[in-house]
DNA sequence: CTAGAAGTTGAAGTTAACTTTAAGTCAAGC
DNA sequence: GCTTGACTTAAAGTTAACTTCAACTTCTAG
């Protein structure tokens, strides 16, 4: 198979799999004459990545996931181990969610004139505004939708 | 007030400030020679932006709330035009993170020795495992938690 | 045989929201 | 008078997950 069918039938660019090649997620490709030649197994284990990047582990933590176990370890003790975090995760995410939701829905009964009337109303509590301990950085890796 | 007391009062460092107001979501501070001087009002700029970031703006969104309506426009109207997209996408977020929690469940389950063997069973149902209709580009921008 | 499609590599670009760094100005305390 | 701390600007760095570009090489179809 080549580069551009793997890439057709996982439903991915050629670029991602050559970039996934170099992040380790998948192994070297073997080459004829200098072009990539894939195993029906390759595309195995694009769905593996492809399931855990939906259920939203980063690449490196898909990595941990294929590489970061001792050569025998079952399936599904590394989904076990990692799996659990994840859903911790995703616990924290709706739990976020929700709230912002209910912020939003109580600002859309605002009735001030001027934002700052807003403000004068958010002064007396500070976890409204105040960054939400993460704030600092970078933007906030955690991706959802 | 000195940016340094504004942003110790706002819980941000000076220069998130100064990026505030080279974005535009701060009106440019008066000088005194050369440094910034903030009245107590720009105090309540930064708790709006500060709400409005907690609850899931960004800064481009934020700008708008603040400077893409009819200057007379009462902060009541701005506020539901906005949140309601907002929460829209809240309920979204919420019900794709509870979809990748179940997920994850149910891979918690998994029995397989070898991964290869979770992918023979995700080959049937390409949901599981193709992109998830958005991915494409860089990182998505929804950013949560 | 030759055009055009597909592949190769390495480097740079993309986004968001800031931070960090460099190089310099200004102010307050001792 | 001098050190120290706060401030200024512009430019570059950060992160993730790729894409895009440049400059070539190699298949494939006609």
């Amino acid at each position: 198979m080549t580069i551009g069918e793997l890439a057709a039938r996982a439903g991915l660019a050629t670029s991602a799999i050559r970039y996934y090649e170099k992040a380790g997620l998948l192994p070297a490709a073997a080459r004829t004459n200098g072009r990539r030649v894939y195993p029906a197994e390759a595309l195995n284990q694009l769905m593996v990545i492809g399931f855990a990047k939906n259920t939203g582990f980063t690449l490196a933590e898909i990595k941990l996931l294929l590489r970061g176990f001792p050569e025998n370890t079952p399936a599904s003790a590394r989904w076990q181990k990692l799996a659990r975090g994840k859903i911790a995760e995703m616990q924290a995410a709706i739990a976020k969610a929700e709230a912002m939701k209910e912020l939003l829905q109580s600002i859309m009964g605002c009735r001030c004139r001027k934002l700052d009337q807003c403000a004068q109303g958010f002064a007396r509590r500070p976890e409204l505004w105040r960054p939400a301990s993460n704030a600092g950085a970078h933007p906030e890796r955690r991706v959802i939708l």
